[in-house]
DNA sequence: ATAAAATGTAAAACATATTTGACATTTTTC
DNA sequence: GAAAAATGTCAAATATGTTTTACATTTTAT
């Protein structure tokens, strides 16, 4: 899963503290998601989503993995 | 964070089970979703989505809480 | 070139999501 | 109304996301 927070939230010029604050996590959360360590939380997903001004679904790029039925 | 999996679910005629299946999830991991007992992580949330033929910004309800600026 | 701000990273503790197995209740089908 | 299918629920174990603290590196501003 990819995203573009980075690109959105600097055109917004802040930083990754400032998006942190204003979605109330930790600097650290931010900066992880946005170097593709592990994916934000579906509330997390929403939150930087309506503060970059964006949806979820523009904001982050999940490609689909077909599934081997069971 | 409501959602609306099971009316999506039940449009398409097929049970938890089967969506689960689908999903790659258990059963109870779709239960517990359509119940509000807790989020999908954003990837399952995109492949449920996916699977009603839906995404995710129309699949979940996310109410905004504003923030006490720390 | 130096100082300040921003970003990257790591480990331990904690929080939440998911699985598995099991059983009870409700709904659907015949 | 009995049987089968679907749904609800619970507990313990595992996986993943988040916080905190701390420090190193990179970028920006002066």
């Amino acid at each position: 899963m990819k995203n573009n927070i980075r690109g959105l939230r600097k055109a917004m010029k802040i930083s990754q503290e400032e998006l942190a604050k204003r979605s109330n996590v930790s600097r650290q959360t931010i900066n992880a998601i946005e170097n593709n360590k592990y994916d934000p939380t579906l509330n997390l997903a929403f939150t930087i989503a309506y503060l970059l001004n964006t949806n979820v679904d523009d904001l982050f790029q999940f490609e689909i993995k077909e599934n081997k039925r069971r």
